[in-house]
DNA sequence: ATGTGTCAGTTGCAAATGCAACTTTTCTTA
DNA sequence: TAAGAAAAGTTGCATTTGCAACTGACACAT
């Protein structure tokens, strides 16, 4: 459990003192199940497992917005904004979360917690860690092209793992929805793009021959 | 000075140690000019004006990545990731920006800075406002037609300003290098939304007359 | 007042994408 | 291992969007 980020450096007695004084609670849920759960005001942090944030809207679009792994977090807080239409929160995997009283975090603590403040510095690392994930994010999206949203995609992919040869953590028909696209528009340029000689793909196993420095 | 956030709940003397400990270097810029000179490591914090994301890709499309206000932040951090082609820094009023060695600010400071963790419970805060405004973009991007790009992105201004006439804050070639659409086609669009009663508008002065609670 | 530049606004045409309706393959599980 | 359900893959057609090439309005400098 303290393996979790949000409790780097603080020992496990500190640890259960904490998770009493922001009346954290886990909580584990199986896969494909929707967590409707969590109060406004509570921020949820994935111990482990996966998580989507999906938007259904009017006309039926399925969009993945954000796609949370472990570390990661998740509250009312982060969509509040503008969302319209119905926005779920869907266990891609079996996960665990950990929830939290985030205004507490953020004042400072009168009881036991001495460590606090390197909570604080734990979560700036993890809150850090999610604004670099949506600007990959709009960096995808801004993309004008189908194509060149795959490109971008797929580079952002090769370059965490290091190899030309990616394997992509969705199925296809997510990855369209994660890309905001029409998926047999999708899967029609992925196979000109395997005529072109520029990939080579079989289902979620896609390999690199373009040129990455010139996209 | 001490009216920026990041020096929130500090006084003026602790502030100038600080300043010092971070080596924070204050630098002033007038409007079109191109911010450059920010090194690795150094992360720039918008203390008056806005400054703009902006990448030109190969095919000669700019594309309005981040709007930067009063409080925001960037640096190489937050975009090192997976952007290509050329991505410049611009001025889009005079502005002051702050820079501040990251690393440093992260780290368990051994000097007089008593106040350090105020001072990362800021950069929180700061960071925490950066994710919500990227969710935001997620969203408008997110969007599958122009249309809908263009009524999420007024309902957004908006909400912030509590009044059905908006003013955009862009010209709207900026806005739809911001929604990164085409120009003429979005001009298009927003003729149609006004021959369909849904707004009404003139240059940057819009009037949404549809009923928001719909999209 | 004349030129220069930027921004708003238009339009025809070509290209890209979405939609719908399929077939085929792969994965589950009873 | 057979049946059923997802997922992958295809294709024709309609619609949307991008591109290019304009015009007109306004601001600013000379």
């Amino acid at each position: 459990m303290s393996d979790t980020r949000i409790f780097d450096n603080i020992t496990d007695e500190e640890v259960d003192q904490m998770k009493n004084c922001f009346k954290a609670v886990n909580r584990k849920y199986i896969e494909g199940e929707r967590i409707s759960s969590f109060e406004s005001g509570s921020l949820g942090i994935v111990i482990t497992g996966v998580v989507e944030i999906i938007r259904f809207d009017f006309d039926g679009n399925r969009t993945i917005l954000e796609c949370i792994n472990e570390n990661g977090i998740f509250g009312e807080l982060f969509f509040s904004q503008i969302e319209e239409g119905d926005i779920q929160i869907i266990c891609a995997t079996d996960v665990e979360i950990m929830y939290i009283d985030y205004d507490h975090l953020l004042k400072q603590c009168h009881n036991a917690c001495s460590h606090h403040s390197t909570l604080i510095r734990n979560m700036l690392s993890i809150v850090s860690e999610k604004s670099i994930k949506l600007s990959n994010r709009v960096e995808v999206l801004s993309q004008r092209t189908l194509r060149k949203k795959l490109i971008t995609y797929f580079n952002m992919i090769s370059k965490e793992t290091g190899r030309k040869s990616i394997v992509i953590p969705f199925s296809l028909s997510n990855l369209s929805d994660y890309l905001c696209v029409d998926r047999s528009a999708m899967l029609r340029e992925m196979k000109k793009m395997r005529e072109e000689g520029l990939i080579d793909s079989h289902a979620k196993k896609v390999t690199i021959l373009y040129d990455q420095t010139m996209y």
